[in-house]
DNA sequence: CATAATCATGCAACAACCCGCATAAACAAG
DNA sequence: CTTGTTTATGCGGGTTGTTGCATGATTATG
């Protein structure tokens, strides 16, 4: 039997029947569980399925695949959004940006502070509208599968008309030296109106994402006010973001001035 | 049993049911109290539920509150939903309103259908998200809490902006006297506009909607095309409802033409 | 305050996993 | 036809993940 032949039978079961094993795999195509898991391990590797414990289940569920993203890291990512909040003053605009990380702040948000909410994320949408004193505006768009945002002219359109006092904003990519990057274009640009119309940037990322560069720039690093990220982070890193002017908060310790030295200030 | 399966088996229950217990749990899924506590304990850390003493609640009140509406009726909501999808062609633009009803819709439609969605709602949105060949556009505004949908100038202009073939509307009260009626003037207002720039528009009503009226008139009953309900709606209304010149199509059987007769066509 | 249910923790058993290596088949080139 | 290379597979050994049970602590309830 051939591999790709194997790899069909797979997949062709894993729609069928929801949820693959390697061990029933093993018996049904007469391979050994090893080349079985060599074939998830593949095939995984390729998006065509999520690899789990004892076999395999449809990528496509998104929420369990965003669930499975959220869940990577929580502690830290909870750490930071704990941290990050001190930057919430009431009675401000803020945007929210997508992102897992940017996800656990309205979890961590004071169930009595009032303050003004804009995103173009569905998911951050649902969960700010969970805050009683909050007004949520949702900023839509073409929405995108793989992180459940809008996108778009409209989204962009949407971002244009709006000034911000704070922005909470989640990466994929941030380097002191290349700044903010993104491997999405159209996520890129609505980051960047975002950035350009807000008065307070905060940057939420966890450690790993600290020194990564990708494709489309979003923003220097220059323009940012603070960094959050979590006790991973090397002091070297830290110290050039310090260099470059951007207030570093590390969450679960007591650093960062909390104030708002280096924002922009606008009219509200 | 899969990890995985277990925990999609706990948050299903928990959405449907409002709240679980340790020790049903293990019972129904066959495995110790330890296990299912586990579970919960891993859940509750990823944020998706709430572990109590004796078991598990939804995470937040929005949640607990909107489970507690869908799960009214919920055998009949997916009936209503299934029976609605026939409706539904390829390559069109969709709308989709607000509402328990519609949100089931996504859940029954083909995994290989190819079409546009247009929705308000950021759950619907999300649920949207979820299949593979349809291109999803979300429609911003402010939130309204009570039903996590979005109104206002900006959502109305956007649809607005937007022509559909097909629409799901979901409703609070309607009657073939009265029309379609919300006791909300910023939801009315946005399901004016959309039904407004719907080619096909379809009703998704429980039966027991059937007959109420409130304050805001949306659209009165003959501009619609079809209508869905449950096979407990009482004879003589869906009589009525005919004679109004609107395809009745009842849920569980063999009811309604399945065509679009009545349709008002537009230029694609 | 008493009792029973529920919970957290450590531990042992077991299944599943990853890695490296050897074998064998398929393949390309001389 | 031979030889060297690539690829796929199975197996052994060490590692990791999952589960159920025992134990003592904690919590709900009358």
């Amino acid at each position: 039997m051939l591999t790709q032949e194997r790899h069909a039978f797979i997949m062709e079961k894993l729609a069928t029947a929801g949820r693959v094993l390697s061990s029933e795999l093993s018996g049904e195509l007469g391979v050994s569980e090893d080349t079985i898991r060599r074939d998830l391990r593949q095939l995984s590797a390729s998006g065509l399925l999520l690899k789990v414990h004892g076999g395999a289940v449809p990528r496509s569920n998104i929420e369990l695949e965003f669930n499975t993203r959220a869940r990577a890291q929580l502690p830290e990512k909870r750490a930071i959004a704990a941290a990050a909040i001190r930057f919430l003053r009431p009675r401000t605009v803020v945007f929210f940006d997508a992102g897992t990380s940017v996800l656990e702040v309205p979890r961590a948000v004071p169930r009595d502070l009032a303050f003004t909410a804009v995103t173009h994320s569905p998911l951050a949408a649902a969960a700010l509208a969970d805050l009683p004193l909050v007004e949520v505006h949702l900023i839509g768009g073409k929405v995108l599968k793989r992180g459940i945002v809008a996108t778009g002219p409209d989204t962009i359109d949407g971002y244009r008309k709006i000034r911000a006092d704070i922005g909470f904003f989640g990466v994929a990519c941030i380097d002191v030296e290349a700044g903010m990057t993104d491997p999405s274009h159209e996520e890129a640009a609505v980051k960047a109106v975002m950035i350009e119309n807000t008065a307070t940037t905060v940057i939420l990322a966890a450690s790993d994402k600290l020194g990564k560069v990708s494709n489309f720039v979003t923003a220097p690093a220059a323009t940012f006010d603070h960094l959050v990220t979590d006790a991973g982070a090397p002091e070297s890193a830290l110290a050039a973001w310090r260099a470059a002017g951007v207030d570093v908060l590390v969450a679960g310790t007591s650093g960062g001035s909390g104030g708002n030295g280096g924002s922009r200030s606008i009219e509200t």
